[in-house]
DNA sequence: GAGCACTGC
């Protein structure tokens, strides 16, 4: 069954013609469907035997929907073991099949009725929602004078901020020119080092002899060099079509394989060898001079063990080595067009859209610095693919990408941002009813779907960045493949790096790929000769002897987190001191996500004349940050990654082995200024035997709760026939299903409730967004809006220096409420806005202000969304237990409670702990609710909550029994632990 | 008594 049908049913114009027929066709389906469910029933009953434990998955929806269906009409008792059992019990369950009672036919009678009622109010809703879009498109328009003035103005701001950011980034551009330079007589550096160290440590065993080598090896280098050049050349040539994927079919690495044989025509061997002597003259420490060097190591780093490198590979670069970047070249022009020409996608342009104009996708494969993301939409646009009142969409994976590429294309386009070229990101739209070329974040995207899920609008849609495989871009593949079928005329565009472009094109039916060569430098890599037992003591190890023998650049080392990074800063900072000043001076900076803004910056300072900066980072420095002048990486090759597993609703964040395409991208780091080298922490056989081609995409590591309840609402219902480039797990799916289910979200046809139509339209997990409408009932708006802005920021309120530990420890403690940790987050925010949303304030209590102005922007937000959802804003005014019950309707699927043996989930029984960080750690609640569950050392439940057990009747009857409810052993248990705390509330 | 990579709506 086509997915498109479903999309397209959900396109505005058609829904409005059918109005008038609307009730009657209703009726009609209803009553097919009763037919329908009645028959399955019978199937899956004779067919019980033959569905096996591994049954197709559409058996298992049969079984599943019959389940359903019978569940309903059996006593409200026995529901929930059901419901919270996945397909394999389900055999168990119905092999004692009560009898079907077609007495119950009224009750059957009623609650199709419901469901239909409830049907046909989420049609309204939506409508609803779709006609406030549509007045709020239109206030826009009455009110763009004013609107043209704001955005004026915001542009002259803008402007002047460009200055001011100008003078800096020419200052990046001549230090640019000048690392190249230096690049090129880094031989020449290396003698002078060696001189140095000859001063610096009067050893005179420096012998002429070793002199005369470096000079030979410079001329090899040299004709090495003019060689290069001339090849170069030929290889644009070679790389200047694209090609069909039939041509490769079945052969997958052909794409790189062309370059490297058609650049390679006469003399390739004699290329290779003198790269291979290059490759030793720039070797300082590889295995060939080890000997020679390992005297003059231990004077300096008095540690007896020097780690060993081999250089194994070279990153092919694009760009000459020698030259200075082009882009530099064609600034001091001052032409924004000739920038525009100099790049590297600018000779493909007719082809590329002769291209396009021929197919309908088309994957675009090239480097970061081939000019794609910039260039391709005006291309399109100066083309005429924005006539009409058609827009372009360009969608990234991360905001800030967003926001600087369209800055940087209305700047080339010579139009204020917000007009014809703007960026929508969340919290943030800056676009106008006159923008065609629009880029945005993949969720943005996303989002759109829902209010127009053809995307009528677009005359291209381009995803950017694919190779990452964001659960977002993975999501729009899907949804796109499906618009596209139905709308011929609408073009794809999906540009990924050289990884997976094979992939691509077979997902989107054998699409072309059309490549565009990159612009980077080369960069060696360099494995060490046995594996390191203790990476952390050899990267420390090994950024001293990159300082101590290598010439100027600066030095990126990856770590897994925060706690590492701060160890190895440590570390490195105390051997300086010991070395003193027997070498040059080293900044060590470190860089995470976490670190508060000013301590980040500190990483985009230029490094002053005569230091060397190494910058020790987590993965953010991989994609999300580019720091100006790295010349060396150093990989330990671990990353911290999550993973989720669907049976326990656990994820887990534990320290994994990259992938080698991560590798790579690594090591690319070190060539964005001049040629650069990577020192990889670990063996070349490790490399190509131990690590993965490619990171697991990211949908196939998560819960997928919010993707269902979206795919959902875009009426599409078969999710397990989905089309996923790569299908999630079965169970995440299964057990997203169920917990939309027991949310109310969806009916036993598993189909969108009201509530599940409304529950979409916020944009966080369902049990947030039940909890953010439960709160309506208890009349705590005010105060759930908080408590969900606080847990979405990701448990980085608190502050906690190391040097200050008991302070923030104290800071945090004075903030707790009885009653849980969503009481004190809820405290938290409640006094920030007090003090007037103060930074002062966040200092003084270690409180981190970046988070909190996040949850100010996402409670801003959900203000905003409750009118859309039809939800007053009320406050309880201190009335906790009000607040408490909202989140307990959201969270009832969280639960634990206290037995002999500590903490158990009352559903699956499994052992969880409270997090020694909570307010409630001392205190050992019976009852409690947690946020999320996470495994680290133990099983801990982050974010609990106390609670009675009769709110669990209360909010969720048709999960809970008061039955499973009862506490057996509540008369053994020791008086003071585990009371019910009633004086609370 | 633990210790949370990175995004995004």
């Amino acid at each position: 069954m086509p997915m498109s049908c479903h999309i397209y049913r959900q396109v505005p114009r058609k829904a409005v013609v059918e109005k008038p027929a609307r009730v009657a066709e209703r009726e009609a389906r209803a009553l097919l469907e009763k037919n329908r469910s009645y028959k399955l029933l019978e199937d899956s009953e004779s067919g019980e035997e033959a569905v096996g434990s591994n049954g197709s998955s559409l058996q298992k929806k049969r079984k599943r929907r019959k389940h359903l269906r019978k569940k309903h009409q059996e006593d409200e008792e026995e529901e929930e073991e059901e419901v919270s059992e996945s397909g394999k019990r389900k055999t168990g369950g119905s092999k004692s099949p009560t009898e079907e009672k077609p007495a119950s036919e009224d009750e059957w009678e009623r609650t199709e009725r419901e469901r239909l009622q409830d049907l046909e109010e989420r049609d309204a809703f939506a409508e609803r929602v779709r006609q406030r879009d549509k007045d709020r498109t239109r206030n826009v328009l009455e009110r763009s004078d004013k609107k043209a003035y704001e955005e004026a103005q915001k542009r002259l701001k803008m402007a002047e901020e460009d200055r001011k950011a100008m003078v800096p980034e020419l200052r990046k551009k001549s230090r640019r020119e000048y690392l190249a330079k230096r690049e090129r007589e880094k031989l020449e550096d290396l003698e002078a080092e060696l001189a140095d160290e000859e001063v610096l440590f009067g050893d005179v065993e420096l012998s002429r002899h070793e002199r005369r080598e470096l000079k030979y090896k410079r001329r090899v280098r040299d004709l090495a060099r003019e060689y290069r050049a001339a090849g170069e050349q030929e290889k644009l040539e070679a790389t200047n079509r694209y090609h069909m994927p039939k041509e490769t079919r079945g052969q997958p690495a052909r794409a790189v394989d062309i370059v490297e044989e058609e650049s390679g025509a006469p003399g390739e061997e004699q290329r290779r060898w003198e790269e291979a002597q290059l490759g030793a003259a720039s070797l300082k420490f590889g295995a060939r001079d080890a000997a020679a060097q390992e005297a003059k190591y231990q004077l300096v780093l008095e540690e007896d063990e020097t780690i060993e490198f081999v250089r194994a590979a070279q990153l092919q670069g694009d760009e000459e080595p020698s030259g200075p970047p082009l882009s530099a070249q064609a600034q001091q022009k001052e032409s924004i067009q000739a920038v525009r020409r100099s790049l590297p996608v600018f000779p493909f342009r007719e082809e590329l859209l002769t291209a396009i104009a021929n197919h309908q996708v088309l994957i675009i494969e090239g480097e970061t610095g081939s000019g794609k993301t910039t260039q391709i939409p005006q291309y399109l646009f100066e083309e005429g693919y924005t006539k009409k009142g058609m827009k372009i969409a360009c969608t990234q994976p991360r905001r800030v990408a967003a926001m600087s590429v369209a800055a940087r294309v209305a700047r080339e386009m010579g139009v204020k941002l917000g007009n014809e070229v703007g960026y929508s990101i969340r919290f943030e739209d800056c676009t106008s009813e006159r923008t065609v070329l629009r880029y945005m974040t993949d969720g943005m995207l996303l989002r759109e779907f829902l209010s127009e899920p053809d995307l009528a609008s677009y005359s291209v849609v381009m995803v950017d960045e694919a190779h990452e495989r964001t659960l977002h871009t993975d999501i729009l593949f899907g949804l796109i493949k499906d618009v596209a079928r139905f709308r011929p005329e609408l073009k794809v565009l999906v540009a990924s790096a050289t990884l997976d472009t094979a992939r691509f094109s077979a997902f989107f039916d054998d699409a072309p790929v059309f490549r565009i060569p990159g612009r980077r430098f080369p960069v060696d890599i360099f494995y060490t000769k046995a594996p390191e037992a203790d990476y952390l003591e050899a990267c420390v190890v090994s950024v001293l002897q990159i300082h101590v023998t290598q010439p100027p650049g600066d030095i990126l080392v990856f770590l897994t987190g925060q706690e590492e990074i701060e160890a190895a800063c440590e570390m490195l900072q105390d051997r300086c001191r010991r070395l003193g000043s027997k070498i040059r001076e080293l900044l060590v900076l470190p860089i995470y996500a976490n670190l508060p803004s000013d301590m980040q910056a500190r990483i985009f300072q230029p490094t002053p004349p005569g230091a060397r900066k190494v910058v020790v980072a987590t993965n953010i420095a991989e994609t999300s940050l580019t720091i100006e002048g790295i010349i060396y990486v150093l990989d330990p090759g671990f990353c911290k990654q999550k993973s989720y597993n669907p049976r326990t609703g656990m994820e887990s964040l534990t320290v994994t082995p990259c992938s080698k395409a991560s590798a790579n991208q690594r090591a690319g780091r070190a060539g964005r200024v001049a040629a650069g080298k990577c020192f990889r922490l670990y063996t070349a056989w490790a490399y190509q035997h131990e690590l993965e081609e490619t990171t697991v995409p990211e949908i196939q590591r998560t819960s997928l709760g919010n993707v269902v309840l979206l795919l959902k609402s875009l009426g599409i219902h078969d999710l397990m026939h989905f089309d996923f480039l790569d299908p999630p797990p079965y169970e995440t799916l299964l057990l997203a299903l169920e917990q939309l289910y027991a949310l109310g979200a969806l009916n036993h046809l598993g189909e969108l409730t009201t509530s599940g139509r409304k529950m979409a339209e916020l944009p966080v997990d369902p049990m947030l967004s039940k909890m953010i409408l439960a709160s309506e009932k208890y009349s705590c708006s005010e105060e759930i809006l908080t408590v969900a802005a606080m847990l979405s920021v990701n448990n980085s309120i608190f502050y906690r220096p190391k040097d200050k530990v008991v302070h923030a420890d104290n800071a945090r403690v004075n903030f707790f409420l009885p009653g849980g940790d969503h009481l004190v987050l809820l405290n938290v925010y409640t006094q920030w806005a007090e003090s007037g949303y103060s930074s002062q304030w966040c200092y003084e209590n270690f409180v981190q202000f970046r988070s909190m102005r996040r949850a100010r922007d996402v409670r801003e937000q959900l203000e905003g969304l409750l009118e859309r959802v039809e939800v007053g804003l009320t406050s309880c005014q201190g009335d906790y237990v009000r607040v408490r019950k909202a989140i307990t309707s959201g969270y009832f699927y969280h639960t634990a409670r206290l037995t002999r043996s500590g903490y158990r989930t009352v559903k699956q029984q499994q052992t969880v702990f409270i997090h020694p960080n909570s307010s409630l750690f001392e205190q050992q609640p019976r009852w409690l609710l947690y946020h999320e569950l996470v495994l680290t050392t133990k099983e801990f439940m982050r974010q609990v909550l106390e609670i009675e057990s009769s709110w669990l009747l209360e909010v969720a009857p048709h999960y809970y029994k008061a039955k499973e409810l009862e506490d057996p052993h509540a008369k053994k248990m020791p008086k003071k632990v585990g009371k019910t705390r009633e004086e609370l509330g």
